[in-house]
DNA sequence: GTAGCTCTCTACCGATCGGTAGGGAGACCC
DNA sequence: GGGTCTCCCTACCGATCGGTAGAGAGCTAC
């Protein structure tokens, strides 16, 4: 493998594990198996390297999308939580890094995830009218207010997933990613929901499930 | 106000805002107004100093639970969720220590946080087990790791919630927390209800909200 | 007075931090 | 062959880290 994508790759997971400040360019060239100056050849500082292991994680978000707008699928905010949670549980540390980076940094990283959704937010914006027309969505709902909130859901629930118990697997196929998924999508309605938007979500699941037999 | 709770404070701040790694002692002597060596005569190490600010957060969470134990209130789940809002809404802060502290320490954090809400755990599975009993609440619930969830559902959207635009005061009373909270609630009981036990739930809302004019 | 306790100070320690200088080995081009 | 480019190396830099030694100021007790 490219030696700066090894750096990379396990700059991902200290940063992730350890945070900016608790991990040193010393450790990371170590367990690649270079010197310090070497992967400072790689990566001019520090920060350049932390910039580049938050960048590819959210180009890698990113391409998600596209993928999701073209299959124009029939109900495309099922599909976007869906893909979100998959991408998260995928690699966990993508939800710490975000979260870290969060934590560190609000205000940057604030403007950073709206900048990467802002594609979405259309899709959102779109769901969400429909969804007030027909009675189903609070009236007072945001549409930019909310996918913030569903995102740190997803990743906050992610990031802290081996605290919470919750085992992964890397094709998602694990029955605690699924119960999740299922989970965080009935979470995500019912934060947007009326309460009659939720029974009608439940009568179709019910009518789905009684469909599936 | 004492030399050492002056430390305890600035350094509650320090360490939520930049972390045990990005926060050295000698940033929080300055802000206090003494040199590095004096700090270190209260607190003898910075391990020691971080384990304070924790183990204070972690006590003056734990101090809420008698109260509402002892009240005795009908809906003692409620009241619990709520009194946790409160509190980490109070000072984001404390959110965000333990959030931090779950993600460099995850195994460690873990345990800390079942042994500081055992007292809990008792009142979670009597209200998970006669909410099964009911039909309301599903059968494969399981108190400790659901208990888990909402307690990192509410840390960590107060521990972000500047970055989620919610607006905090610390007597709760901002109208952001007071939705927070409700939503809170709702999700909360989403993840461990049966679709019956939702529907249960809107209909006794329904009914509170017309009687309460 | 003076002994002792509490608290803060200056000065210093070795270790580690991020980053730089400059050389050498190998591959490629002409 | 020689020149150049790529990549890694050793050796070193100043700054900062957490932590220690030890002196001194202020107070209390006797």
């Amino acid at each position: 493998m490219d030696v700066r994508t090894q750096i990379l790759d396990v700059a991902t997971r200290r940063f992730a594990a350890q945070g900016y400040g608790g991990t040193s360019l010393s450790a990371i060239a170590d367990e690649v198996g270079i010197r310090k100056a070497s992967l400072l050849y790689h990566f001019p500082s520090k920060d350049e390297l932390h910039r580049s292991v938050l960048d590819q994680v959210l180009s890698r978000w990113n391409e998600v999308l596209p993928r999701l707008l073209a299959a124009g699928s029939a109900d495309r905010f099922d599909a976007l939580l869906h893909e979100t949670v998959r991408f998260f549980s995928e690699d966990p540390d993508r939800a710490r890094l975000i979260l870290r980076e969060t934590l560190d940094n609000p205000v940057t990283m604030r403007e950073r995830l709206l900048v990467a959704v802002a594609p979405w937010l259309q899709v959102i914006a779109g769901y969400v009218r429909r969804g007030q027309e027909s009675g189903e969505v609070r009236a007072d709902a945001d549409p930019e207010a909310y996918l913030l909130h569903v995102i740190h859901l997803v990743v906050g629930g992610l990031a802290i997933s081996d605290t919470l118990g919750i085992v992964l697997s890397p094709d998602g196929a694990s029955s605690d990613i699924q119960r999740l998924t299922r989970e965080l999508e009935r979470i995500a309605k019912v934060s947007l929901f009326t309460d009659e938007g939720i029974e009608r979500m439940n009568g179709r699941r019910a009518a789905a499930h009684a469909g599936s037999h």
